[in-house]
DNA sequence: TGAGAAACCGAACAGTGTTAGGTTAACCCA
DNA sequence: TGGGTTAACCTAACACTGTTCGGTTTCTCA
């Protein structure tokens, strides 16, 4: 097939197929080659629209992050920590396949920092100094990133028989995926909240 | 050449030269073929005294989080919580280029699990409930884990420049490798006794 | 001394991201 | 209406990856 009437291939399309294999078959399940297949097309054909693989996933992670929402800074700075904390959460459990690809390189991507720098600045004219805007802000991510990980509870969706024994402190129950979520969820509020009372 | 008179291999052999390329050259630049290599011998030697490359991170994995050291429970919870991350933040930062391998994987390690069911139980007995130990004990990961990422000051080791004018309230300073590092162990800490405090 | 296992190797398989070069259809301008 | 340019796709290939099969040699143990 050469040259098609209506274009098959569009960034955006590409974009959006290639999210949906990952949320469907994790990081790795994501290939050129099945994506191109998933499109109807062959996987050179991709590269007329995308630069390379890497900079596809960043161009995914960045439409992921751009719906971060930092507002709300202006009532208060601790209600504006919970609230950008709890934004960013939901972002990344959204599609939690493609967190560790987040958690890889560098962070250097313009969605991050610039929410980051919106944070910092808030920080300090609440009153902290630079350096300590900069730990908080580092510190928030800590919780945010550590509890999109997703290797603790959501981790052990083995047989919750193996573990009873081996481990007997451990509650069994947050080894039901259905539990784990939850469990999940309430843990991040509970880092969340602990974090920002003790500042 | 066949079989040697003494043998080259050994599965410590392995994990050390593999962990040392992870350290020179990050977690890609680790394959099998490269490690044979700098091991003196064919790739498929190595499948003698391993499984699969997965395992062999895994194990490498296992050794590290091996060291982490949850003695010192016995005097205070929170003293017992501070110390816990701090030797787990350690034992991580030691070797940040594979903490992207245990971000990705399911937590499902002995070692990991071992020290998270100790923790459980001196949480609880301290007069947490089960669930809220559970709780405590993943909250206490995300900082570790996430501090660990280093994809925060140390991902932004381009040019300080390139960010100065487009993230005005970003400090430069923690831009610099050296400075980096520095201020990561600050914001862990921060967190950490943020966190703490805040139970 | 002989059997068997242990340790390594060469070659191959199926898969990966990516590129070079070719083919055709759509578009724009004369 | 025709001709050249370009955009969109293809086939084929390259250099990798993890892993397996079958073979060769040497060591070990009975």
């Amino acid at each position: 097939m050469p040259r098609p009437s209506t274009p098959l291939l569009s960034p955006d399309r590409i974009r959006s197929t290639a999210l949906a294999i990952i949320d469907r078959d994790g990081l790795d399940g994501l290939s050129m080659r099945k994506l191109a297949a998933e499109l109807g097309v062959q996987a050179a054909s991709l590269y007329g629209h995308v630069r390379t693989k890497d900079q596809l996933l960043n161009d995914i992670a960045s439409s992921i992050l751009s719906t971060v929402d930092v507002t709300g800074f202006m009532v208060d700075w601790r209600e504006g920590l919970l609230r950008c904390a709890r934004s960013y959460r939901a972002a990344l459990s959204s599609h939690p396949n493609i967190v560790p690809f987040l958690a890889y390189g560098p962070a250097g991507r313009d969605e991050s920092l610039q929410r980051l720098d919106l944070l910092h600045g808030a920080l300090v004219d609440a009153g902290w100094s630079r350096r300590e805007a900069t730990m908080i802000a580092a510190g928030l991510m800590y919780i945010v990133f550590g509890s999109a990980l997703s290797s603790f509870s959501s981790g052990f969706s083995a047989d919750p028989a193996d573990y009873s024994d081996r481990y007997p402190h451990l509650d069994r129950a947050h080894l039901l995926p259905r539990v784990a979520r939850e469990l999940d969820r309430d843990s991040f509020e509970l880092a969340l909240a602990a974090f920002v009372r003790g500042l």
